[in-house]
DNA sequence: CGAAAAGTTAACATTAACTTAATCTTTAAA
DNA sequence: TTTAAAGATTAAGTTAATGTTAACTTTTCG
């Protein structure tokens, strides 16, 4: 079942865009506020949180901004509330993090159709969604931000904990070096030709040589 | 080599577009009005189209609905420039078959990100949603860029994983000279007389000899 | 603020993959 | 049966892709 997190501080909003979405089927949580909205984040992980960015104490900027900072949320779709001309914060919502932005007023037809779209663009990262992952001798804890072998913990950076969970989601599949761009760094950051390879030297290093394969010119892959 | 029609009345937008795609080097056609971009598509076959929505005479929405209606087209993604506050015309573009907009005014950088992502989009659905291959006794996996005969796990380097791939997608066709080059190494490579036989000969190597059969002066087909 | 950690870049090294070249073998037509 | 053309084989050469290290930059957090 499709979960779908709103966090606005007009209740008005809030049960408008409920109400229209649970027509369609979704599971719909709300929150009025960015503190809580980040609480529901963690409890419920949903497929997709809506946040407006006009919110008194912490604008929707700042949450997306928190809930991109846990990595075990990067793969969560994030779209914007915005009212119609509130240009410049299009732009920062997407630097933050966020997925696509929807301008109010709403028109239901419109919401139910971005939402759509939205959910569609992300079904191929489904298979990721239990909080810890158990693949050969490692348990990758996602919300943890570690990994254990054995008695042993394993702490990793953000990023090199990014590119394992991702290698990791699809175990034995190859992911080319674009994959990996996009989906880590996404498409508007452009990165040198060494940093995967860095990264994935640094997890080597860390977690031993027989994980992570290459295969020249196609790509890496998680091998177990 | 990559091809991109753009769609616009507004020629300033055109070159504009044009110029950028072009730096990229991307192979760049243009059209002033839907028709002519219907007819331009049907000729050069690109592999991403960009419309205006706005244009005099035929919008870009039934431009899409046009090219779209044409089967052999299915698969060519199609992106939509639209103004910012054009609401409902994003709508339709998803519901008629368009794959993403783009919203004006454009920053080049935000363009060539967009484009890219929308072209990688297409080649990883490509080997994501192939489904595994079988043929005789061997499982072609091009997800994990790997076959399976039984329980062995044969790896392969990227030219030979791709010739397999090719000669296999239509099992006993005879795929000549040329067609391999061409398919494998593009019209803009030239590679050596002996390449191909020497890539043949590794796979026969690590696979076994009857799987690929010569057929002298005309080409090697895939035996089973 | 300022130190430590994380992330990125850049220069150079290494290596697997790929291509070429030289030579040998097979094939099929005259 | 001869012979020329096509293909096979092998090893050696070349290149493109990745690995490695350290320096540099940015971010994080006390």
């Amino acid at each position: 079942m499709t979960k779908i997190l709103i966090v606005d501080d007009e209740i008005d909003i809030l049960d408008f865009l409920s109400y229209n979405l649970k027509k369609e089927g979704f599971d719909v949580i709300t929150a009025s506020n960015g503190k809580m909205g980040i609480e529901l984040v963690r409890q419920h992980r949903p497929n997709l949180v809506i946040l407006d960015i006009m919110m008194p104490e912490m604008d929707g900027i700042e949450v997306c901004r928190r809930i991109r900072a846990q990595p075990e949320f990067n793969e969560t779709t994030i779209a914007f509330l915005t009212a119609r001309d509130e240009d410049l914060s299009q732009i920062n919502a997407l630097d933050v993090g966020g997925d696509d932005y929807i301008s109010k007023p709403i028109k239901p037809q419109v919401l139910i159709s971005r939402v759509k779209a939205l959910l569609r663009r992300n079904k191929l990262d489904d298979a990721t969604n239990s909080p810890i992952i158990k693949i050969g001798d490692l348990e990758i804890d996602r919300q943890k931000v570690q990994i254990l072998r054995g008695e042993e913990v394993i702490e990793l950076p953000r990023k090199e904990f990014e590119l394992i969970v991702l290698l990791v989601s699809k175990p034995g599949k190859v992911f080319t070096r674009e994959e990996i761009y996009s989906k880590i760094w996404g498409n508007d950051v452009i990165v040198g030709d060494r940093t995967i390879d860095v990264h994935i030297r640094k997890l080597r290093e860390k977690l031993g040589e027989n994980y992570i394969k290459t295969l020249k010119g196609i790509g890496y892959k998680f091998d177990f």
